[in-house]
RNA sequence: CGGGGCGUAGCUCAGCCUGGCUAGAGCGCUACGUUCGGGACGUAGAGGUCGCACGUUCAAAUCGUGUCGCCCCGACCA
């Protein structure tokens, strides 16, 4: 047997390698459609636990559901003009209404409509044609909204999970009465994506502003929550833009103050997306296939019985049940432990494997030897596959939560050395460009102006400024390339 | 959209250059038996319009043209 469970690893070819995982996971393969992806189950129920965990951080936050619809009006898209500028280049469009069936038995569209439909891209527009209609009084505002919706780029190069022609994701769309209020606004979510990712992906990310060149098209100011992959590249995990009174103007989203006077809103958009699931995998994941962090592991425990005979496996699997119900009454982030077992009749061996390449955070098997000695055979996916510790049964539903716990917070501080290892803070231009002749190399820490003049370094690298992080104090310096007063080191790095 | 590579069983691929019997292997799958606390072994079996279309030919997985799809590198992006 292979030392491995994935191959190759990611030391041998890490792009390859997390196509493998996705797919020894059973996360997703590739569809049909050209770009699309089909979400198997159990890549579906990690993104329904981040859905979970992120829907309750927006209701807690002042923030209701609605639905809006796939299709867009061209006209609409055409109202705020970087907007078009940006999503112009990769739209699908849909031009008719009917199919008829041809002489020759094909299919071919007819009834064309009179004005084309865009789908989604983004739902800016058409959201806000409805807060138009909706905001009239400064006591409409502010106006809370998120939506869980499909969207569809037409991407040039899809990779699974990460860029996709559709995929899933949640966007919030605010509109507020002051200026003051709208970049709170921004700021809070952006808050609430680092949080997420933090305490609950274990991924330790940078939140910062955009420089310009990477803004949203049509926003005043893109912030964005950024992580590295284990390749030591940047994923920008989630997105909070401010939007100011670009989109209020280009769509009258007016109301009138306490004055009585007539203002246009500030808006604020934000979302993440399946791509987090991406992200997850490139954060956490090992040569054995998936890791999973805990609070988003669709499973937080499988039990495995093992059984030769028949009376051995009714006395197990009487075990496995009784087991299982006491697990389940224990809590582990303020829900209930997810316990499964697994008693189908294939081979032990196999069996296990496919839980450690899903990335089942615990496995507890449970035997013949256990039974008599009164315990399980615990197993942890953050430790060596074949560790394995006996816990009595009795002392399991007060441990599994600690052992939850533990790897949870290992996961993140993993990660956290991980990126900082891949870290460095650097002076001078050139120490930027010998940084990254590194194809590996991380993250780096540099003056940087938020100039177009910047990209002919960068460009020729590969290299892109990420974020300029809020953490920490002002640091003031010179730009490495004009030499121009910087207040802050910003972020660089390859990224995904 | 530009450059390169590849489409043969569910997966990984051989066969193609030099056209010719019934198209192969490993893994996986099904059944039975021996096994079972660490990715088992034996026996038997199922599974392929060789990506698709047109052409050349007595004959095409094999040659030609077109087309679709996938992968890698660029441009674009969450």
């Amino acid at each position: 047997m292979p030392a491995h469970a994935i191959s190759p690893t990611r030391a041998e070819d890490y792009p390859e390698w997390y196509q493998q995982v996705v797919r020894a996971a059973d996360l997703a393969e590739p569809s049909p459609v050209r770009g699309c992806m089909v979400i198997k189950p159990h890549g579906y129920a990690i993104w329904e636990r981040m859905q979970a965990i992120l829907d309750r951080a927006f209701k807690a936050t002042g923030h209701v559901n609605a639905y809006f619809p796939l299709f867009i009006p061209l006209s609409y898209l055409e109202q705020e003009a970087k907007h078009v500028e940006g999503f112009a280049k990769e739209c699908a469009v849909v031009t008719h209404h009917r199919l008829e069936l041809g002489p020759d038995g094909k299919l071919v569209p007819t009834g064309k409509l009179e004005e084309p439909l865009v789908v989604r891209p983004t739902s800016e527009t058409i959201i806000g044609a409805m807060y138009a209609k909706w905001v009239q009084s400064w006591r409409d505002l502010p106006l809370l909204v998120n939506q869980w919706a499909n969207v569809v780029r037409w991407e040039m190069r899809p990779r699974v999970f990460l860029r996709t022609a559709e995929f899933l994701w949640q966007e919030g769309h605010t509109a507020h009465a002051t200026r003051e209020e709208a970049v709170e606004e921004t700021l809070r979510m952006l808050d609430v994506y680092a949080t997420f990712a933090e305490q609950d992906l274990a991924m330790p990310v940078i939140r910062g502003p955009k420089p310009a060149g990477e803004r949203f098209p049509g926003a005043v100011d893109t912030y964005s929550i950024e992580a590295m992959m284990q390749d030591g590249k940047a994923l920008q995990a989630g997105t909070s833009h401010f939007l100011g009174q670009n989109f209020a103007r280009a769509q009258n989203i007016r109301f009138a103050n306490s004055a009585g006077v007539e203002e246009f809103c500030w808006t604020t958009s934000w979302g993440v997306s399946t791509r987090l699931i991406g992200a997850v995998i490139m954060t956490h994941s090992d040569d054995d296939g998936l890791v999973l962090p805990p609070r988003i592991a669709p499973h937080h425990a499988v039990l495995l019985p093992i059984a030769r005979s028949d009376e051995e496996r009714g006395a197990v699997l009487a075990a496995c049940r009784s087991l299982e119900e006491g697990l389940a009454r224990a809590s582990f982030a303020g829900e209930a432990v997810r316990v499964k077992t697994d008693a189908r009749d294939i081979r032990g061996g196999d069996k296990v494997w496919q839980h450690v390449k899903q990335g089942v955070p615990v496995r507890i098997e449970i035997g013949p030897r256990d039974l008599a000695a009164g315990t399980a055979s615990v197993s942890r996916r953050d430790r060596g596959p074949k560790e394995r510790e006996a816990i009595p049964l009795g002392a399991l539903a007060a441990r599994l939560p600690d052992i939850l716990e533990d790897q949870q917070a290992g996961l993140l501080s993993r990660a956290a050395a991980f990126r900082e290892a891949r870290s460095v803070r650097l002076g001078t231009a050139r120490e930027v460009e010998d940084h990254f002749a590194d194809p590996a190399a991380g993250f780096a820490h540099v003056h940087v102006a938020d100039e177009p003049a910047i990209a002919a370094m960068l460009d020729p690298l590969k290299v892109t400024v990420r974020c300029i992080p809020m953490e920490g104090p002002d640091e003031p310096g010179t730009c490495v390339v004009t030499g121009a007063p910087v207040t802050r080191r910003s972020v660089l790095a390859r990224a995904y």
